[in-house]
DNA sequence: TTTCTGACA
DNA sequence: TGTCAGAA
C-alpha cells in the first residue's frame, strides 16, 4: 500500500506557459511581464532567459485582475481587489465543507442541504435555486 | 513556432 | 501597452 486514491487534482501540477495564460485570460504577455515586474505576479520560479510558466493560482490571479481592470479600475486596485477577493474563497471552501451536507437535484429545482439549522435537530435549512433564483427554505425534520 | 529582452516612427 | 528586432 502506497498512496490512496487522491480525492482531488494536485493543483501544483497544473502549470501553463504564457501563450495559455494569454488565451485563456486575455492578458498580454506584455502585459503579464509587466505586471510581473511591478511584482503583482509570479510565475514558476525559472532560469534567466527561459519560458515562463504560471500555476493555476496565478492563472486565477490573472483571471481576477483583468476582471477588475475590465471594470474600470487600475492595475493597482485591481490587483488589491483580486487579493481581497483570493484571501475570501478560503473561507467560502472552509464553510461549504463543513456546512453543506449534500445537493439534490430535481427537474425544477436544485437544493443545498446545509443541515441542521441548529442543535434542536427539529428542522433542516436548504438553499434554493430555482428559475434562476436563490433563496432559503427551512423544513421541519420529519422524525 | 513560441517566448525572451529591450526599445520606440 | 502595442509592436518590432534579434536571439534562443
Amino acid at each position: 500500500m502506497e498512496e490512496q486514491n487522491p480525492t482531488f487534482i494536485d493543483s501544483t501540477k497544473l502549470i501553463f506557459g504564457i501563450g495559455q495564460v494569454e488565451k485563456i485570460t486575455e492578458v498580454s504577455g506584455r502585459q503579464l511581464r509587466y505586471w510581473e515586474k511591478q511584482g503583482y505576479i509570479q510565475p514558476l520560479e525559472q532560469k534567466k532567459g527561459a519560458s515562463r510558466q504560471y500555476n493555476l493560482h496565478t492563472l486565477f490571479m490573472i483571471f481576477h485582475i483583468q476582471r477588475f481592470l475590465n471594470q474600470g479600475f487600475t492595475l493597482q486596485t485591481a490587483v488589491d481587489k483580486a487579493r481581497k477577493f483570493d484571501e475570501q474563497i478560503p473561507v467560502l471552501r472552509e464553510f461549504l465543507s463543513n456546512q453543506l451536507k449534500g445537493i439534490i437535484v430535481k427537474d425544477d429545482q436544485k437544493l443545498l442541504d446545509f443541515g441542521y439549522l441548529d442543535a434542536s435537530h427539529q428542522q433542516r435549512i436548504y438553499g434554493v435555486i430555482k428559475d434562476g433564483k436563490t433563496s432559503f427554505k427551512i423544513d421541519p425534520v420529519s422524525h
